[in-house]
DNA sequence: GAGTTTGAAACT
DNA sequence: CAGTTTCAAACTC
């Protein structure tokens, strides 16, 4: 979020140069090309080529500041210029600090939109009553960051798929305005696909974004597709243009994905949230959502998520003779980007200190246990023990310039 | 491309 | 919750 919020904010000082943001069809895989505006200092419009002028978003301050919510539902009508009267946007906390999981249904979003400040007519208990209260009168698109990245989720009720994820600006590649056709600079009128397509096409990089990764076709044979087994499924996309078999994973067979969903859900509410959404809302602290387990690959092949997703292992793992840390091995470390150097947990407590730590103190209680050491002694040895290891710690964060 | 390895997900 | 099985991706040859 801070990314974007971050290219939004390099946009509104330098008008010549913007993101440029794709959004990428679940259902479909088409790919739209939108385009910011800098209107102000702090009020962006976006402009969705291919859609109506109706549907236009605007990003007024508070999605600008730091400590406002990730979520909004931007209401409308926005078209004109950004007069504070001509759109209302309400800040929406639907989950603190969680990203929006992109395979919600519009009755997932119910409850979360029914907790928030509905603009009128629409009351709370209207949309309380149920999921035709909700689709009738919520007509606004449902904007979500996503990933706490900057990964901006889309929902329009209309469309046949809810969501819509863009590309964050680690994903894409920054086109200039002045390399967008000319009247995509000036109107946002419908335009043709063709006339969609970016100019460079986005890199692929390694992250947790779902859209990305569901351009890889999944070759699953024998979940249907429904299970978290699948990555397009997991990543809460439909399967399209897959190599999988018998697939369910589709609008043809929404009833049983959506119970597939729930299904998942029921077992894990944040099973469709990003495994390392965390790390990326939460960089600064260094956390995810959940640590690999791995065992033999020392998380330093693909098999490994954390390794995978381009970030190293950090406390919440699991992983035995994890080499995915800093340090942990200069072969096969990937090349690190400075933002995901920034959020490595900690340089220097990485769990093969934590484990050699608690090796030492164990064998310091070993050596007063055979000492035949009284118990007060005892603790003292293996509190000065640990006194040394935090030393030895605090040393090598100094000599590596690391911080915790 | 077939077979193997790996670890997450699912199951018991 | 731990152990086992299933599954699909990653990897090797």
């Amino acid at each position: 979020m801070y990314r974007f919020m971050a290219e939004l904010d390099t946009a509104a000082r330098s008008p010549s140069r913007v993101g440029v943001p794709e959004i990428l069809h679940p259902h479909h895989n088409t790919i739209q090309l939108g385009m910011v505006e800098p209107l102000s200092r702090s009020t962006l419009r976006f402009h969705c080529l291919r859609q109506s002028p109706q549907y236009l978003l605007t990003y007024p301050d508070y999605l600008l500041e730091p400590q406002s919510s990730q979520y909004h539902l931007i209401t409308g009508p926005v078209p004109g210029p950004p007069d504070s009267s001509q759109y209302s946007s309400v800040s929406a906390p639907w989950f603190t600090n969680e990203p929006i999981p992109s395979i919600m249904m519009l009755a997932d979003l119910r409850a979360p939109l029914a907790s928030i400040c509905v603009p009128q007519p629409v009351d709370h208990q209207q949309l309380q009553e149920g999921l035709i209260e909700f689709t009738s009168h919520i007509t606004q698109p449902v904007v979500g960051n996503v990933g706490g990245d900057g990964e901006v989720v889309l929902g329009y009720l209309c469309e046949q798929g809810p969501v819509f994820p863009t590309q964050t600006s680690a994903q894409r590649n920054d086109v200039t305005l002045s390399q967008l056709p000319q009247h995509h600079q000036a109107t946002c009128s419908p335009c043709e696909p063709r006339d969609m397509q970016p100019q460079a096409p986005p890199a692929r990089t390694a992250g947790p974004l779902c859209e990305l990764k569901s351009r890889k076709p999944c070759r699953c044979s024998r979940s249907q597709c429904l299970k978290l087994y699948c990555e397009c499924f997991a990543n809460g996309m439909m399967c399209s243009n897959c190599d999988c078999s018998n697939c369910h994973n589709n609008a043809e067979h929404e009833v049983k994905r959506h119970e597939a969903v729930q299904l998942c859900l029921g077992r894990n509410p944040a099973a469709f949230r990003s495994k390392m959404a965390g790390a990326m809302s939460q960089r600064s602290k260094g956390r995810r959502n959940k640590g690999c387990n791995c065992k033999r690959s020392g998380c330093l092949k693909n098999y490994c998520e954390c390794y995978e997703a381009n970030i190293m292992c950090s406390i919440s793992c699991k992983c035995v003779g994890c080499r995915n840390y800093d340090g942990g091995s200069d072969v096969g470390l990937r090349e690190k980007t400075n933002d995901v150097i920034s959020i490595r947990p900690v340089s220097v407590i990485t769990p093969a200190a934590v484990q050699a730590v608690c090796g030492c103190l164990l064998a310091k209680a070993e050596e007063a246990e055979l000492e035949l050491q009284c118990g007060a002694h005892a603790e003292h040895m293996v509190l000065e023990e640990f006194g040394q290891c935090v030393a030895r710690i605090v040393n090598a964060m100094f000599k590596h310039g690391s911080t915790c």
